[in-house]
RNA sequence: GGCCUCAUCGUCUAAUGGUUAGGACACAUGGUUCUCAACCAUGUAAUAGGGGUUCGAUUCCCCUUGGGGCUACCA
């Protein structure tokens, strides 16, 4: 049985690279009938962001990732923990930490170091003056091999702090085999004596990553390429606690337009900030699908479940990915054509109750949504919508020389329009609609002798008020008969 | 500084020891059209550089260069 993690911090939102390794863990899981699990890790009690998990949970159930095990909501959007492994906050699970950092001591695997952080600095420099590797001085610092016996025996009597560190081998290779980049390896001389347990009783990540995927039965680690270098740590703790490591797949980091990983300071790093700036999670899911993976044919739009069925780690690139904004409206358009009006229209809901405009108006929901379809195909966002539709319900004031068509005369619209006008009153409600609207007035204009952009422009621009706009059948089966001639009403008003 | 890692159009990427190096986004041009969008067609644009191996390399190897990551009692 397949098993996959996504293990946040909470720290407050859902980082799109993030989003982008969770989504693969968890298109992997469900790819191999597997298992996907959220894990929190906050063992970093600095950074702890109260009611964080709520917020991002959310965010993964909006793009349609829903844990099936560990850290989840339950039906009343609150959190909660469901499975066997448990518990799945690691702040729950200090005891367990502690006896496995104990196992570690008592096997000579790990040892205890009282080293301050001023002298930990004081070392540092010291070896990058040299041109030394920065690590841990386990023969020249303050621990249980450089003090007495009775020594270390006072200081761990007392309260004085004390970390455990991890003993690396002297000299011994770590390799493994990536699913991503291949065979890997480190030698140990250049790996740390990693702190395993801090001085406030709390594991570092190293040791509860290790401890809780083995653990949680964890088969596969799923992870940012920043993980690359701390991997030889852990694969060294497996070993020194005789288990059986999991599979490591590596994921190419996602980075910023300037090449440099995607930083909070430069904004849009937060799914978040794309959900309200009205992006679909079809558009998200399958634009981050495509960033470092891509399924080797020509297709190019995926849903959820397409993904699901053709995904493979193995077709994961190596190099790193540029988030291209561009790429996201396009899909994001793609995804605004061909979902159903009505579920889109429900979706924008939200965005027209921010708009202030939108309270002041009487307007039905059906109004809404076919006012939506007029504007779907033109807009990027969910967002530019309201704005996008505002000129239905509320006539945009315009100059009369905007009624006047490139190839056309003022005195030609003077002439045309209200003929129109008259025309289209002869036209029965129940013929106005968008067909029968085409071939009459397409016959009429025929009939006239005109121009068919003399016609078609003015009438645009009186029903609109605006220079761009959808085409004047259409507007003019959203508005109505009656609103329609109100509008070529106010237009001659203008020609006066 | 040390270690790790990556390298095909501007961007996301496909491909193979032998191809006119393909597609998508973006861009440009044309078509359609009352406008914009959409749509259709066309076009510009890439194997970082240098050495090998080979009949032949973009592909395999080495070096250089460049990018990125890690180098915490953060994750």
């Amino acid at each position: 049985m397949i098993r996959t993690r996504f293990a946040p911090s909470p720290t407050g939102y859902v980082h799109i690279g993030n989003l982008r390794t969770t989504l693969f863990e968890y298109l992997f899981a469900k790819k191999n009938k597997g298992v996907f699990i959220i894990r929190v890790e906050d063992t970093d009690q600095e950074r702890l962001v109260p009611g964080a998990m709520e917020g991002m949970l959310k965010t993964l159930q909006w793009v349609g990732i829903i844990p099936d095990e560990g850290v989840t909501l339950d039906s009343a959007g609150n959190v909660t923990q469901k499975g066997d492994f448990g518990p799945y906050i690691q702040s729950e699970r200090l005891p367990i930490y502690k006896k496995y950092a104990e196992e570690l001591l008592n096997n000579g695997s790990a040892y205890y170091a009282f080293d301050t952080t001023e002298e930990l600095s004081a070392m540092r420099e010291r070896q990058q003056a040299r041109k030394l590797p920065t690590k841990y001085d386990r023969e020249h610092m303050r621990n249980q091999y450089t003090l007495s016996a009775d020594e270390v025996k006072n200081i761990l009597a007392s309260d004085a702090p004390r970390v455990v560190r991890l003993k690396v081998p002297a000299s011994e290779e770590v390799v493994f085999d990536d699913i991503v980049h291949g065979k890997t390896v480190f030698d140990c001389k250049e790996i740390d004596d990693q702190v395993l347990l801090k001085s406030d009783g709390f594991p570092t990540y190293h040791l509860a990553v290790v401890v809780d995927d083995h653990l949680m039965e964890i088969t596969h680690v799923i992870r940012g390429d920043d993980w690359i270098s701390s991997t030889p740590k852990h694969l060294l703790l497996y070993k020194a606690f005789g288990w059986m490591p999991p599979l490591h797949a590596h994921l190419p980091l996602v980075i910023g337009g300037d090449k440099l990983k995607l930083s909070k300071r430069k904004g849009d790093v937060s799914t978040e900030s794309y959900r309200a700036k009205g992006y679909l999670p079809e558009a998200l899911v399958n634009f981050l699908a495509f960033l470092g993976w891509n399924p080797g044919t020509e297709k190019e739009l995926y849903s959820m479940e397409e993904l699901i069925k053709d995904f493979s780690l193995e077709k994961v690139s190596k190099a790193g990915a540029i988030f291209n904004v561009e790429k996201l409206d396009w899909y994001n358009k793609e995804y605004l054509k061909c979902i159903p009006l009505s579920e889109l229209a429900i979706r924008a809901r939200q965005w027209f109750e921010q708009a202030e405009w939108f309270e002041k108006l009487t307007m039905n929901n059906e109004q809404i949504t076919n006012a939506i379809a007029l504007e779907r195909e033109r807009v990027t966002t969910l967002a530019e919508l309201p704005a996008a539709i505002k000129f239905i319900f509320e006539l945009p004031d315009y100059s009369k020389e905007l009624l006047v068509w490139r190839k056309g005369t003022l005195e030609e619209v003077k002439k045309i329009l209200p003929e129109l006008k008259n025309y289209l009153d002869t036209i029965s409600i129940q013929e106005w609609n968008k067909a029968l609207l085409e071939q009459k007035i397409g016959g009429w204009i025929k009939q006239k002798n005109y121009s068919t952009g003399n016609v078609l422009w003015p009438l645009r621009v009186a029903l609109s008020g605006q220079q761009n706009s959808p085409g004047p059948y259409e507007i003019a089966v959203v508005l109505g008969k009656d609103d329609t001639l109100n509008r070529l009403a106010i237009a001659l008003q203008k020609l006066v």
